[in-house]
DNA sequence: TTTAAAAAAGATACAGATGTCCTTAATGGG
DNA sequence: CCCATTAAGGACATCTGTATCTTTTTTAAA
């Protein structure tokens, strides 16, 4: 019913990153850490693999740090959660009776799968982009907050 | 997306005792996880949390064990989740940018809000004995396969 | 009352997610 | 080339859910 924290600390990461792009192009993970409060090490350990997957890019040395790039802001936010959290989230049966499927339905499959459905939609269909239009003012204040 | 395991096994101790009601008053913790090939001695744990929700009996001593009582049939598996897993999974923020709440939402609170509802309303509204009037040859065979 | 059986309770162990620290590699500027 | 800066990578620490083991308490039967 929930993300993980790790998802959460990537999108914020990613949503800073988008922010701050037309007054930076570069974002030093020390920083993003900062502004949002959260972990400085483990964020960059997370920002390390959303770069991998490819949603950001980066560069090492000097005025080096995460930026923006082609794919940033079509990403939906499924991509973050394949890192974060995996799938496995909903090939499991909710009520842990039996392997999750629909040749062997427990008793709730097909309203949970429907649901289920429902949320991978919304995950597959928002996008970083999508986000920062529906939201753009008060992000900045609260994506300290949690 | 899911409950915790902890919920499946208590869930599917309590639907062990109940199917086993005709046959036997009461079920030892021992007979249960091998059944369902669950741990035993954390199996214990958790029905002792049942137990003390008032959703089982138990008793101590030869012959002893846990089974029905008046309210077993009728509690919703919204008690079960409480137990095992709480209701903070519903005032988190799915994408924790923040506090969850209607007067600040995120972009995706509104969708994910009726979700949630869906989800809650399924856990409220089913019980133990509505799943076991769904589904009541195929869950003994499917009891251990997880 | 004694004994054995079974749940309850407590102590400890393990595993995965989370968090910290230190070292290594890459990069731009001098 | 040398240096400072920053991400990447690896080793270890902590915390929480899960799991195991032992001891205590309760109970039924003999
Ligand atoms: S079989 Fe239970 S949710 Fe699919
Ligand atoms: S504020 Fe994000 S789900 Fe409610």
């Amino acid at each position: 019913m929930v993300c993980s924290k790790s998802f959460g600390y990537a999108l914020r990461g990613v949503l800073y990153v988008a922010l701050m792009s037309d007054q930076k192009p570069r974002v030093q993970v020390e920083e993003i850490a900062e502004k949002l409060s959260v972990p400085k090490h483990y964020l960059g350990k997370i920002m390390k693999q959303v770069v991998k997957e490819g949603i950001l890019s980066s560069t090492k040395g000097p005025y080096g740090g995460f930026s923006l790039n082609e794919k940033t802001l079509s990403s939906p936010l499924l991509s973050i959660l394949r890192i974060t959290d995996g799938f496995e989230q909903f090939n499991t049966c909710v009520l842990r009776l039996r392997k999750c499927n629909s040749s062997r339905p427990c008793p709730l499959h097909d309203q949970i799968e429907a649901n289920r459905k429902a949320w991978m939609q919304i995950f597959s269909k928002t996008s970083i982009g999508d986000l920062l239009n529906k939201d753009e003012v008060s992000f900045l204040e609260g994506l300290a907050t949690i």
